[in-house]
DNA sequence: GACGCACTCCCTACCAGAAGGTAGACAAAG
DNA sequence: CTTTGTCTACCTTCTGGTAGGGAGTGCGTC
């Protein structure tokens, strides 16, 4: 019945929504700190610094991001397409982190540690081969309508999916990244006329 | 033959690039005073606060927008919507600016001091109506082929450039941009079938 | 079972530097 | 003789990070 998080798993779960909120200048140990219930210095003893700490984050959201795919794999690519924008339309409705972390990171990479950037840019690769090979494999199967190739088409979606995200944070209007998204799959999964 | 620029104007200028590069919290008035070559206390003399800075940094931004935007008033819906995506192009391409200002700082709202977040806010409603406008006229003309309402294009069209910015800087290419937003502009350009 | 020992985790206390910002002096210009 | 723009000097708070101590835990050894 203990708590089943350990503290270095609330941490980065702390770290996860402060740079959602804010991104990588956005937050601090100290913010941190009192969110969890614990000192500074007791945050470096599990992440000696904030690069361990965000490296750490990010490489872990990127296993999670895998072991979702994975978990979808069975299903057929329209809907694979449509779990992966309803999962965030749900995030962004209920507000519990309302941006993805690796989104937000890449518009800092100027500014982020070379070893952030590498984690980040990892994950980009890695949803842009999954898109890539759904669009292929909806293709062939003549659920999906591609107007372009598999690749340019993955490269829409993922650029759209996160333009939206920034629309429904700009207008703070959450409906809007449903209205932005819909529209996408309708448009991928309209017969082809 | 003097400075065409005044020291200000100096000021407002790189703040800008060094918001396109790391957002609100990852510059600081010792940045600027740096590449400006004036001491902080002088920045602190035109812009008593940071908030000042940024506040009148973005609502100058989004009046050189609205210039631009009359300036295009008498070509295409097409043409507009090209030479906007062309625009970034080449910002994107040459690595000047290479992100939208109030792209950046929407992603970062949540810590963003209210006065910025209003203005960030104006700039995003003031495209939302240039595009519909764009959209309805180019939808009466013809010349544009609308999926769903003008709105709900506008939207979708906003999103993808700007989610065609930030894959571009996720993956540290700049050809990805024009990747995205020429097959956007040739769905919308294209006759009905 | 008692001892010593390493290990984990958290603590207090501290540090140097950077943050945004202020006070007041000075010089040039109108 | 005020206004404008810059300066030096300084302040407070926050920043990421370090040093070292102490409590608890597990483990092998006598």
């Amino acid at each position: 019945m203990a708590n089943m998080t350990s503290t270095s798993d609330e941490i980065l779960g702390c770290a996860r929504a402060l740079i959602v909120a804010g991104g990588y200048n956005g937050f601090s140990y100290a913010d941190i700190s009192e969110v969890v219930g614990i000192r500074k210095a007791s945050i470096h003893h599990h992440f000696p610094s904030k690069v361990d700490l965000v490296r750490t984050l990010v490489a872990r959201y990127r296993e999670e991001a895998e072991a979702a795919i994975a978990q979808l794999a069975r299903q057929e690519p329209a809907d694979q397409l449509r779990a992966y924008t309803e999962y965030w339309a749900a995030c962004i409705g209920d507000g519990t982190r309302p941006f993805c972390v690796c989104a937000l990171l890449a518009s800092e990479i100027p500014v982020l540690p070379p070893d952030v950037v590498l984690e980040v840019r990892a994950y980009f690769r890695l949803f842009s081969a999954w898109l890539t090979s759904l669009m292929e494999q909806g293709a062939k199967q003549g659920t999906l309508t591609l107007s372009g190739t598999a690749r340019s088409e993955a490269e829409t979606f993922i650029a759209t999916v996160h333009g939206a995200m920034l629309s429904a944070r700009a207008y703070g209007e959450p409906s809007i990244y449903a209205a932005i998204t819909r529209p996408l799959i309708e448009r991928l999964t309209a017969p082809r006329q």
